[in-house]
DNA sequence: GTGTCGGGTTCAATGAACGAACCATGCGAG
DNA sequence: CTCGCATGGTTCGTTCATTGAACCCGACAC
């Protein structure tokens, strides 16, 4: 993302955007996490140009944050696929997801704790069991309320999985 | 940022990146929480082209991220500051900032609990007081460390300002 | 063989970002 | 008053990234 120059700039916050900071880059992320693993599915969710998206997709894969793995289905297919280092981009997609539900437009989901089925905090703190739980431990579903207006809904396969609620990090649809 | 068809995403990480997802915005709003307020002091130490900045400057204004003020001493500036929606991106950049830390490149700086001055973990919270302290309660200051390496440090005022502990969101610099 | 689907790459056109140059305002010195 | 300089921009031509359509290839399916 950032020019070579900013290599002088000591920051941490500099090297994250180098990775995470592209565009497109943190939606894809965040498909990862509600278990998209499959190009097509990726694309389809997101309308985002295969050149774009394929880019984007090795650009992850090198830095660490998704592996790429043989579909063990179809022969020269590939998974993505969360690294330990991807996972842990969870704290701050969550964070951004409040900050843009509460600042920007409204959040359409919501976040559970799956082992106790209640709410989640903005904090993403579990009251009634008094942890933070990591993603794989959060359920998430649509929020049901108050006419979801804003044109027709998405009918893409992960648009229309994601209907139901979906545990975090679970690979979706087969 | 993403391009118009996604408005039909109902997703609020997309709302949010279309404010904060642009190159330079985040880096933005990170010197803006170090107290940076003068346009000549982002360019300075951002390296960034003043077209850009005035572009993303106005941006944020818009979405009501930085308010424009007019600078006191001098007529016909302005200062640039986080409004309560743009402090409220505190949890998320710390959050990104810890990651790119731990993922990247190790961080340059250390964040301490400015009313009892003991070192935050990564989740932010100050273990001695038992609160995660807001912005305005932190301080922060270069981690004194083995060989900072890389190349020649930035002799910006903004850099060299930041050299010693400063308290977040407190005007740098007269 | 032909057809089709998933998973890409290539390519021309468009749109951003860059950086240098320019402009306007407000000083302070002479 | 005039000159020079700093701040805070805007304008503009070049370069780079993104887009969307078209094309390619390898696996099956018939």
């Amino acid at each position: 993302m950032l020019g070579k120059d900013y290599e002088q700039q000591d920051c941490s916050l500099a090297r994250a955007l180098e990775v995470i900071g592209e565009r497109w880059t943190l939606l894809i992320v965040r498909d990862a996490f509600h278990g998209v693993r499959r190009f097509n599915d990726f694309q389809a969710h997101l309308d985002i140009p295969k050149a774009v998206l394929s880019d984007r997709l090795s650009g992850l894969v090198e830095n660490g944050v998704l592996q790429r793995t043989p579909d063990p289905g179809h022969a020269g297919r590939h998974l993505y696929e969360l690294t330990p280092a991807g996972r842990d981009l969870w704290p701050a997609l969550h964070a951004l997801l409040i900050w843009g539900g509460r600042h920007v437009a409204p959040n359409s989901r919501v976040f559970k704790h799956a082992t106790c089925g209640s709410l989640l905090d903005e904090a993403g703190h579990c009251a009634r069991c008094g942890v933070t739980p990591g993603p794989q431990d959060i359920v998430s579903e649509v929020r049901r309320s108050r006419t979801r207006g804003r044109a027709a809904p998405r009918e893409d396969a992960v648009a229309v999985a994601l209907r139901e609620p979906h545990r975090l990090l679970e690979p979706l649809g087969g």
